[in-house]
RNA sequence: GCCGAUGUAGCUCAGUUGGCCAGAGCAGCUGAUUUGUAAUCUGCAGGUCGGGGGUUCGAAUCCCUUCAUCGGCUCCA
């Protein structure tokens, strides 16, 4: 007999070699069917794998991120089965199960193209493939032998990969017809396939690597329950709703130009109203913890990034330097602005009582990003940075390090971002020549950051190979309407500028040091900011970012001159107000603003007039009574100072 | 940049296998109406069917090319 350890501490004994599925059936039968894998001593497996000493064991549902990726990875084996009997001889690369479905990497051959109208069909074969019920089995092969199985099968991109794993380790998964190289887990059988969904089809190249083959990759999702796929189709219609390409449109937020260029946006008058209410509110907050705010020209001499080691690394894709008359003189388009920063730390000596230096800019710069890559507002050729830079001494960096911590927070909180992610970038320890700057420094930088992360109680996940090149990083995700991940803030130790600028400041010993840097931005970008903004409130900013904070809805033209008094006396109290005096029904005056997002609508008839009052109807909420115009100002007043107190 | 898809009025979309002057709703402008909490009615105007080239008696529709957009890949200082 073997001991069984439960998640809730629980035991119970089981014969020698019993597979976690009959453990789950134990407890009871329905929770078998809902069981799809299962960590067995922190080793994720197969549900039908047998277990021979005393384990913990914790079993995955579909609520387990464990229990969807073996159903999805399952459903990918399930897509390739289909593929293989309607397209013979396609070959495999990659099939993983990814935060939403599921995809696999595919070559058809050439000649051969798939097609978003091909997925339907694809579709159909798998659910008559999933209705046979076939069980997914695993079998253990030398490599040898799978070399050999699959230069049969004439399958280079399987030989390639199994050619880098080590003997021993290798598995193969048959379902059906299929055979696929696997480490698994997977479902017991195709059964639980109740819905499927193909959702795309895309180009990607083999093993993320530019230079090699472009395969098909072929995107889909399944569930256990039709429902859960209707619903989930459901949320992916709503979500396109919250799309801010769209909402910039429909609000006239901003919009872009073939004539002026791909990616480089242009704000309209909304669009600038609410970024400026960003800055307003960030400027104010950067005074009060000692930034200061600093101006630099969107050029830069190109030696000065040779300097910065910036034009080795991206000169080439970078916008083209422009040339001067004078022979020779060549100037880039900022690509960032610490360079700038950097002589303007120069301009100065400095001590070390007065360090650390904050140096921030609203500054904007120019990257040549590949055109495949532009995406509405959060991938642009042209953007705003919030960008700062702390210049402190060693033993301050770790405190600076915690205070821009706090900042972002702050700052996320008062926009209701609560949904992000931290992520620690760190170097690739494979691949140590591709950054710059001294071992010694980047493992300061790296423990650095990580110890500071751990005292603010941030939960982080640490990611290695992805830093920068002149140092460690960390980052905020925000997601978008539909989950896509968009990096925000981001707080970057930097070792190597200050060493190329040759920047110091002097020591209590009256000896030259040399000053740690800081990166960091809060919104990341002026413009990739306002789209999650958008994306995550569908275009109804808070009253305090809102462009226009009210509109007045007389009810016949017979009002309109005391809609227009009204006006005046909103806007001469910074109450940004809009007038609506069409001859129309004031239903659809209502219906109208309501879907422009104005915070409030402010109804005017008869009953107001005599009175010297408006009727609050809020958006989104319905009529909120009658006040008085003073009431109502003072009433705006407090709620903006409400939404920006924590 | 690469793979695939898409491109018709300011916006959202119709336009059968090529065939009479390319349609609708919303928005806009007219005029009527003077309205009490999510769509009043009338009329008008709007398009070189992304651009260029070709096939054809005839192209929004077929072919080539180019530009842009969308979904991914790669990249992301």
């Amino acid at each position: 007999m073997i001991k069984i350890t439960f998640p809730d501490g629980s035991q119970k004994e089981f014969k020698k070699g019993i597979s976690s599925l009959e453990i789950a059936e134990g407890i009871s039968p329905r929770l078998a069917k809902e069981v799809y894998s299962a960590t067995v001593n922190g080793e994720l497996l197969d549900l039908a794998r047998p277990v021979d000493v005393d384990a913990t064991i914790k079993l995955h549902k579909w609520d387990d991120t464990e229990g969807k990726h073996a159903f999805w990875h399952s459903s990918s084996h399930l897509m390739a089965e289909a593929l293989e009997a309607l397209y013979p001889g396609i070959k495999f690369g990659i099939g993983p199960a990814i935060e939403n479905g599921f995809y696999y990497d595919v070559d058809p051959g050439t000649s051969r193209v798939i097609t978003e109208t091909d997925l339907p069909v694809i579709e159909n074969k798998m659910k008559e493939l999933a209705a046979t019920n076939h069980a997914f089995i695993r079998e253990e092969i030398s490599k040898k032998d799978a070399i050999e199985l699959f230069t049969k099968k004439g399958d280079e991109y399987k030989t390639e990969l199994i050619s880098e794993l080590q003997d021993g380790t290798i598995t193969l998964y048959k379902s059906g017809s299929f055979t696929d190289l696997c480490r698994g887990p997977h479902l017991t059988s195709t059964e639980p396939i109740k819905a499927i969904k193909l959702t795309s089809v895309a180009g990607a190249y083999w093993r993320g690597d530019e230079k090699r083959k472009m395969m098909t990759r072929i995107y889909g999702i399944t569930f256990p329950k039709q429902k859960m796929l209707d619903d989930y189709l459901v949320f992916l219609e709503e979500a396109k709703k919250r799309d801010h390409r769209r909402i910039g449109k429909e609000l006239e937020l901003f919009t872009f130009s073939q004539k002026v260029g791909m990616g480089l946006p242009l704000w309209l008058p909304k669009g600038s109203e609410v970024r400026q209410n960003l800055i307003n509110f960030l400027t104010a907050l950067l005074k009060k913890r000692g930034y200061k705010i600093v101006t630099t020209p969107h050029i830069g001499n190109v030696d000065l990034y040779k300097l910065s080691g910036h034009f080795e690394k991206y000169g080439k894709d970078s916008f083209q330097p422009i040339s001067t008359p004078q022979e020779g003189e060549q100037f880039m388009l900022k690509p960032m602005n610490c360079p700038h920063h950097c002589e303007i730390y120069n301009a100065t000596p400095h001590s070390y009582k007065e360090l650390p230096v904050r140096m921030a800019e609203f500054g904007t710069v120019y990257r040549y990003e590949q055109s495949g890559e532009l995406h509405g507002l959060t991938r642009v050729r042209s953007f705003t940075q919030d960008d700062a830079h702390h210049f402190c001494r060693p033993d301050q960096l770790r405190d600076e390090f915690k205070n821009i911590i706090d900042l972002i927070l702050y700052v996320f909180k008062i926009m209701n971002f609560n949904d992000y992610t931290a992520q620690i970038s760190l170097r690739d320890p494979d691949n140590k020549e591709k950054y710059i700057g001294s071992e010694e420094n980047w493992e300061k930088a790296e423990r650095d950051i990580i110890e500071a992360a751990g005292e603010k109680n941030l939960v982080t996940n640490v990611v290695r190979g992805e830093a920068a090149f002149y140092g460690p990083k960390l980052d905020f995700m925000v997601k978008d309407a539909i989950g896509r991940k968009w990096q925000l803030g981001t707080i970057q130790v930097d070792y190597n500028l200050p060493e190329r600028f040759d920047l110091t400041y002097n020591g209590n010993d009256n000896q030259k040091h040399r000053p740690v840097m800081i990166h960091r931005t809060i919104f990341g970008s002026m413009e990739r900011f306002v789209a999650v903004l958008i994306e995550n409130t569908s275009g109804k900013f808070p009253l305090w970012l809102a462009p226009d904070k009210a509109v007045i809805l007389p009810i016949s033209d017979k009002f309109n001159d005391y809609a227009a008094k009204v006006l005046e006396i909103l806007n001469n109290s910074d109450i940004c107000t809009l007038i609506d005096d069409r001859s129309e029904k004031i239903g659809k005056k209502i219906r109208d603003n309501e879907l422009k997002r104005i915070p409030y609508l402010l109804i005017i008839g008869e009953k107001e007039a005599e009175s010297g009052t408006i009727s609050v109807r809020k958006q989104g909420d319905g009529d909120k009574g009658v006040m008085k115009i003073e009431e109502f100002v003072n009433f705006i007043r407090s709620e903006i100072k409400n939404e920006l107190a924590f």
